[in-house]
DNA sequence: CACGATCATGAACAGCGTTCAAGTGCGTTT
DNA sequence: AAACGCACTTGAACGCTGTTCATGATCGTG
């Protein structure tokens, strides 16, 4: 290295390493989108991007971290589908915003059903945290649901909001998730919004009556 | 074929692909349980089964059914679990039923984790069915959710109250799952037992409430 | 212009589920 | 009882996967 900045060296190299990233990561939208993310394959994204294969271990350690930053611009879709946060709910209209999260979060899997599928799919090797980018993603999209759960139970504690939080969003989830899965269930597309709203409101309801 | 009976020629080998198919039930069995369903392979369920790599496709048309054949009796091991149908529910107990229910299905869950886990975790190949048993047993289980559905909402008609029933699962699910995986959410596993409580018991409110 | 570190390349590797030519053993026939 | 023929068992081989690494091209620098 000439220069007595340590970063000089790598400057051009780093760059086409981003492109190359910012390549093959629309070359892994477009793939998981279309066929899933059990269709993955390293070849085919190399020829997409027009890359040697061993160039994706350039510019990724491995698929695995591929699939994450995939999965990370998912979510970020998902959180702008949400639009801006109304914020400001009472007891009027909490139950309200809920049931509109939870069809938001419906309306997003069954229009984005390949892609959204792939947030679940993908398993993290051994023990491998997920990155910051993830779980701050996520923190600020259950604080959507906090909200009008504030308004619906004041009296709750912010640790028991929070915990409420993510127990209404894992019932939301099961329901979107068996509902469009026919593995297992398969209950008539058509009655899955029904349902959920059905399901959500009662969930309000109960809560709401201090059970 | 020397007798009348058509059959009469392969009884002595299909007994032992019998055998063998018992054998490799059992191994799998063990290995999905102790190593997780990622961790299946082909070679060590041979070696485990005394049998020749080869041989495991004469008993099974391929990996996928066998891990199916676990499944089942992953299934049956539940229904197992929730003991004999007490029938007879009335709008008193029907909600507290639906709890019991719910925390029956979290402790299995909880206790057969990697088994549970492979339920759900393993995909059926392109667009094939699910065999009879798998519907049968999904059924089965559905119905243990419908006869408290009955006490708690009368006035729902039979195809209304099945539906409501696979969605409740489909909540219940959410939770179980979404808590005992550490990828998206990780609710701490002392938090489940009690959150499934509450919301389980806040849908059964919300519902009886005619909401 | 020439040198040297650095990076891109794609053939090679390890491991997977699945298949298949070859050998073995069992049931049947004489 | 003996020998034949066919079905079954076998494990090496196939095709495919993600990942690596010697080799050759490339670019920045003295």
């Amino acid at each position: 290295m000439t220069g007595a900045d340590a970063n000089a060296k790598p400057l051009k190299a780093e760059a086409r390493r981003a492109a190359l990233r910012k390549l093959l990561i629309a070359a892994a939208e477009r793939r998981i989108s279309e066929d899933g993310l059990g269709a993955l394959r390293a070849r085919d994204l190399a020829a997409d991007a027009g890359c040697a294969l061993g160039a994706i271990y350039g510019a990724f350690p491995d698929l695995d971290a591929l699939i994450l930053e995939v999965n990370l611009r998912t979510l970020a879709l998902f959180e702008a589908a949400l639009g801006p946060d109304g914020g400001g709910f009472d007891v009027t209209n909490a139950a309200d915003e809920l049931v509109r999260l939870g069809q938001a979060y419906l309306a997003f899997a069954q229009s984005h059903g390949k892609r959204w599928r792939a947030l679940f799919q993908h398993q993290f090797a051994d023990g491998r945290r997920p990155p910051d980018g993830y779980v701050a993603e996520q923190a600020r999209l259950f604080r959507r649901i906090e909200a009008p759960l504030q308004a619906l139970r004041p009296d709750l504690s912010a640790q028991e909001r929070v915990l409420l939080a993510r127990s209404l969003f894992s019932a939301t989830h099961g329901i979107v998730m068996l509902g469009l899965d026919a593995r297992l269930m398969a209950l008539p597309p058509a009655v899955v919004g029904p349902q959920l709203d059905l399901l959500i409101r009662a969930m309000a309801t109960g809560l709401a009556s201090r059970a």
